[in-house]
RNA sequence: GCCACUGUAGCUCAGUCGGCAGAGCGGCUGAUUCGUAAUCAGCAGGUCGGGGGUUCAAGUCCCUCCAGUGGCUCCA
């Protein structure tokens, strides 16, 4: 750069300055906002991140990064991941580093070692917490090709790393206290930033290592303070409290036995929950146009050939052998839809063509993929086959699309559509699936909905919208999906006569609403951290007497909700009452009524609403009426 | 399925060096009849995940199988 060459810095607000040669994007920006420096983490020149130490060596714009700015957060977590690896090279010197990127939630750090113990984590974190105390600077070089490979000639992922970058480009490397890591960066300027990192945990990654062993993950996530460590690791603890698996067992909701790992039990507070959803789908059913059919849960071979499972879904479905046949327990419900709709000439007056079937489904979920009710092998769908013309295609999901949002609503779900296209493993011709593909995205850009698109991610027959909410602890899980499928029908040879007379093929959409109840059951139940809206509640009313002279009375009024279709039930009066009080509190019992002395003579009663913690007085009347009105109304909060 | 970890009463967990199986909550019984988040006392409750091995002796050490947890892969 030619020495005197004035360079002008376009900064944000519309300032400029004109940087010395010895100015950095850090002293820039620094003179530029001195009272938010120490916020500044690294700097965005012309739109690129690059460390605060970066030399601007012409004119460009620059702008500064925070903690708080997403760019600034991955950078963040990638310094941390550094951090990580300086600490494991020096607890266990013949790890080899290997890659380690920001995600969603944190970063992680992929290390080509044996396999790590808890003690061996211990050690990491203390050598992190040297380092951190140290503030060891990260400092950028950037090296000829031949230097990089010679530092890393240890390090055969490395050096894969190295050949991966492209011939124009520079290599770089970034020392942290003596650690030296291939990077393109930037970072944050030393560890002082980092000492609210944290390692939440290690395992095994995918077994890319040259032996064949399982790379070792540690994942964790970096703040630049120690309180914003401790406000996360808060709101970690109360959303591990709010784990469906533990709610369940406390509601007696479901449970799972060692006999059939996969296989939920639903226990009859659980079913509650499971037959109100039911209903809330199925009232919306009728409206909708819907039949309802009941197909077989199992098949010939022979049909699933047909359908592509055999050869697409193999690996994920029970098979019995009977009388010396094949027979597969249908992992989804399509090959009884298709066989319904085939069983007879159709009209197109017949379409669309709405068949709904809530069966249960087998699918065998390797074991190590189960997880509560998230992840299990027996699952109900709230399932149906739209059978379409091509017109009726988009109708059709533009219902969907509307339906789905406002069950979300319902819910409080926060929620997010991703777009998945055709997977390496598919059926039939790429022209139908980029149309597919093609109708689904319109549809959604159309919706207004911000979505995802998923490469490769499709069902094996058809490219799908799918619906994600996360649980208690941010992981994302599928819910419902809107496939659109002109695969099935060809192959079970599903025709129709159109008004021209011809036999045409129709389209099927198949499509979920809230996908599976176990599933939808257990997002919820985190969601709601078992605090369930009145009209899922198993228990919606919880009735206590003062002393035995006034359990008639609460019977009766027991007896007078149960008319009004309430699920209301007395508690003893064995316990104490601030005791039943209690356990009704445990247990989120959205309404808690106290009937002593004052109540049996005014016939009024004293109600205690979840989440106020107080008692209000208001008459029987008033009191069944606003119960009945929430219930009614799906109303969220009691 | 892969890697690591975990498995003791219904639940949450303690159990030291290999030497008689423990607590709290819950349950049952009795007393208490109580006004908005825990009344008191007593009692019952265990193939220490299953199987095998080492040992005079195994909850404890070894092997193996099963299940669960966290990830990976995969998926609603």
């Amino acid at each position: 750069m030619a020495a005197g060459a004035p360079i002008r810095i376009r900064l944000p607000d519309g300032a400029s300055a004109a940087p010395g040669p010895e100015d950095t994007v850090g002293s820039v920006l620094a003179r530029w906002a001195p009272s938010k420096a120490a916020e500044f983490l690294a700097g965005l020149w012309e739109g690129q991140p690059v460390d605060l130490g970066f030399r601007p060596a012409a004119s460009g714009s620059l702008a500064p990064l925070t903690f708080s700015d997403r760019k600034g957060w991955e950078i963040l977590q990638h310094s941390s991941a550094h951090l990580v690896a300086k600490a494991v090279v020096e607890t266990i010197p013949d790890a080899l580093p290997t890659v380690g990127p920001p995600t969603d939630d944190g970063f992680y750090y992929d290390f080509d070692v044996r396999p790590l113990t808890p003690p061996d984590l211990d050690a990491v974190r203390a050598a992190m917490a040297r380092s951190v105390k140290a503030r060891e600077a990260f400092v950028r070089r950037e090296l000829p090709r031949q230097e990089a490979e010679r530092l890393f000639a240890r390090n055969p992922h490395k050096l894969r790393y190295i050949a991966e970058v492209p011939a124009g480009e520079v290599v770089s490397v970034y020392d942290t206290g003596g650690f030296t890591d291939l990077c393109r960066g930037p970072h944050v300027p030393d560890t002082r930033w980092l000492e609210g990192v944290h390692i939440l945990g290690f395992s095994a990654a995918e077994t890319t290592a040259p032996q064949g062993r399982p790379l070792q993950r540690i994942r964790g996530v970096g703040f630049p303070t120690r309180e914003l460590l401790e406000q996360y690791l808060k709101l970690r603890a109360e959303a591990v409290a709010r784990d469906h698996r533990t709610i369940g067992q406390r509601q007696e909701l479901f449970l799972f036995q060692e006999a059939v790992p996969g296989f939920p039990f639903w226990l009859p507070n659980g079913m509650v929950i499971v037959r109100e959803l039911e209903r809330f789908v199925t009232e919306h059913l009728r409206s909708a146009g819907y039949s309802e059919i009941r197909t077989p849960l199992l098949y010939a071979r022979s049909v699933y050939e047909t359908s592509g499972h055999w050869e697409h879904y193999r690996e994920n479905m029970f098979v019995s052998e009977i009388e010396g046949q094949e027979f597969g327990w249908k992992p989804m419900n399509c090959p009884g839809a298709m066989l319904i709709f085939g069983s007879r000439p159709r009209s197109y007056r017949e379409l669309p063509l709405r068949l709904a079937e809530f069966a249960p489904l087998h699918r065998l979920e390797a074991s190590g993929t189960l997880h509560g009710l998230l992840r299990v092998r027996e699952l109900v769908q709230d399932d149906a086959h739209i059978f379409v013309t091509e017109e009726q295609i988009a109708p059709e999901i533009r219902v969907l699309l509307a339906w789905i949002r406002q069950a979300c609503a319902t819910f409080r779900l926060a929620y997010s559509f991703e777009l998945s296209t055709r997977p390496p493993s598919s059926l039939g011709e790429a022209a139908d699936w980029e149309k597919a593909e093609g109708t689904l995205r319109s549809l959604l850009v159309e919706s207004g909905a911000e979505f995802r698109a998923s490469a490769g991610e499709g069902a094996f027959y058809a490219p799908k919208i799918d619906i994600h909410v996360k649980d208690s602890l941010g992981r994302p899980w599928q819910t419902g999906t809107i496939q659109l499928d002109y695969q099935m029908p060809k192959r079970f040879g599903l025709q129709y006569q159109g008004p021209d007379g011809a036999l045409h093929t129709p389209a099927v959409v198949h499509r979920t609403i809230l996908g599976t109840w176990e599933r939808f059951v257990g997002v919820l139940t985190e969601h709601v951290a078992g605090r369930w809206p009145p009209w899922l509640a198993p228990v919606q009313v919880r009735l206590l007497p003062v002393t035995d002279r006034h359990a008639e009375a609460s019977r009766a009024v027991a007896e007078e909700l149960s008319a009004a279709g309430l699920r209301a039930g007395v508690g003893g009066s064995d316990a104490t009452l601030p005791k039943r009080i209690r356990e009704a509190e445990l247990e989120r019992v959205p309404y808690v009524v106290v009937l002593g002395d004052k109540e049996v003579a005014d016939g009024s009663v004293s109600v205690r609403i979840r989440g106020t913690r107080q008692s209000t007085s208001m008459s029987r009347a008033e009191f069944v009426a606003r119960v009945l009105d929430r219930v009614r109304r799906r109303e969220f909060d009691p």
